[in-house]
DNA sequence: AGCTAAGCGAGACGGTACGTCAAGTCTTGTG
DNA sequence: CACAAGACTTGACGTACCGTCTCGCTTAGCT
């Protein structure tokens, strides 16, 4: 309904910045609206005139702080198992460090909670990154290094989804180590066959 | 505080019902307790009396609700695939299930947002389930279908971190075919190596 | 500070009428300036460039309605009491009619709540028709119906105060009835003194 | 709805006794709940919870105040003249006192402004009242110093409202000698009819 | 005829207060 | 003394308007 060119900028930007950091002082559960307003200097009113709930402001403030998929590129030397090794390594790292994890689980728990976020997700962020590595696995295809009639999104489940697990639930630790030998045993899983 | 003995079971339980009949209702997100006490015909100050937090009560109601691991037996014909593959593709059509889909997102997010929540799980539900699971990896491991050294944590995640992922993010359907390639993937990766 | 001659007489009659239908449809209580602007189909600002409150908006709305003092003439048929019964009784059906009702109400209380529009409404409306009331009166002097010396204000408040008091406290009802014992009564005090 | 019996009599007098420091302060128009509640030390919704209205929170709070009818005795000489001069030269005085301008305005306002109020005050404040009054004058009556035969209601209205008017609308001081001049007026519209 | 300064409709903005909801605590009376 | 009931303070909700502030767009005068 609101006119998007007639938008303060500024206002926008301010309301982003508030809510990343109140995320990291307070958390998700104690993050409020008036908070928000608040801290950036805003009325309520302007938060729901641009958007429709909690989680979506939450949500963009994310996602307006991650680069992009533009920024994002996958390194490929042409030995997928040491390639795989150091991004696996670099995530876990991620997932570990505590600066890191309250506002990806926070956004995490967003998206699990509400579709059409999840959707948005999707298209924004997760879709085009996905791609990237869908992209560096067909590399290794071409390669011989990977069977070529892998189904790459089940691949990609297979690298992330377990870590992904550990960390959210938190059954286990997140250790180079564990990220390496999950590697390990999804790269056998994708193996060409054995040619005589 | 409060003296154990004394506990009103009848209220116990009508809390746990009328909070599993709300989370299916309304969802976790509009759960109130002032809500749960009016339905299940209990003062609040009963609740406060003896759960910590609301996720406690959720917690407790769906935890009351599986009949715990003693209920639980994994089928073991000796042919490791068909049993994983019958195991995953009835776990698959739980997740798919609307029914059950409400209330084990709804106590998923609850665990992943509260450690202590999230160790009580693994202590009572998870840990137990997870020693049947490798128990019967255990048993595949003597018949020669999966390799002694494989780490069995290791194991389970990847099994079940693929297919939680896609569910819980809905980044794909989750039919039985998938659960099947997974499955079969994941089988081998955990093959013991050829012997000459 | 705006400059009156490039006013938009438009605009102006826009905000008047609609000032008038919403006072009369919702009441004075639930009157907003954006209600008016929305309905006269005029900008905020153009309202707050005009006009220095809600108060002043609703009483020059009713003000323009009113055809002023000029409009006005009392009854003189050399019988003091003939007239101001008339008189009175037309009031008396004026602040029964409940299509007059709401709005004289708003006004008034708008009045007797902000003595800048009080002295604005006796500069404008109230004086100059008090001195059409008060020439009758002093018609009726000369005709010797009313004694020489009577207070004229005084005379004027007998006349309508308990008329406006019974009104606007709803304290009793305003018949034709009352009227006429009401002029009764008031002559009686007016009346000059017997002579020998 | 809410028990009556539960009421908490410290926070309804704390409510009260905020409202008409609040009204004397800042004046009816800038009178907020939020304002009444903070300065009560209370919730908004126990004042929501009691109240229907901010005016009948207002209402309350002067009722409260005043003694009520009780406590209000008429003199009674024998000499109705001096003892009706007496009441409206000291009704006059509080009308003139800036002290008690700001809350009787207020008061009335709201009275005009809410039929249900104004039966209510009709009821209990302003009906006993005026029984006493009407007990003097038929003790005026009895006394031969007023007709027999005169409506009290009329005669009520003839003393007090072209005060009451004057001093809502402000179209002239509040003198005692206008309150003299009043009663003398009044009485002799009343007075009975002289006997040969 | 072109320029410019104003008024104009529209509506976003920072705010205040609204009336509602639920949180967690406290009080009262019953079994 | 646990309990059902429910009043209490607190604080956030999402909405309605406030009065101010740009935005382009007429619409006069005044060069």
């Amino acid at each position: 309904m609101p006119d998007p060119t007639r938008r303060n900028e500024h206002s926008r930007q301010a309301v982003l910045q508030a809510t990343r950091e109140l995320v990291a002082e307070v958390g998700y559960a104690k993050l409020t609206i008036e908070g928000i307003a608040a801290r950036a200097g805003v009325g309520k009113q302007t938060i729901y005139r641009w958007w429709r709930s909690k989680g979506a402001v939450v949500f963009d403030s994310f996602l307006a702080l991650s680069e992009g998929p533009d920024g994002m590129a996958l390194p490929d030397t042409g030995d997928i198992e040491a390639d795989l090794k150091a991004v696996m390594r670099e995530t876990a790292a991620e997932f570990s460090d505590p600066v890191f994890e309250k506002p990806i689980r926070t956004l995490t728990l967003e998206i699990a909670a509400d579709p059409d976020l999840a959707a948005l997700y999707r298209g924004k962020l997760a879709g085009p990154v996905d791609e990237i590595k869908k992209d560096r696995l067909r590399s290794a295809q071409r390669a011989g290094q990977i069977a070529e009639d892998v189904d790459l999104d089940l691949a990609l489940d297979l690298l992330y989804g377990p870590l992904y697990q550990r960390w959210l639930l938190r059954t286990g630790p997140i250790t180079p180590e564990y990220a390496e030998a999950l590697v390990d045993h999804v790269l056998r899983a994708l193996r060409p066959p054995a040619t005589p």
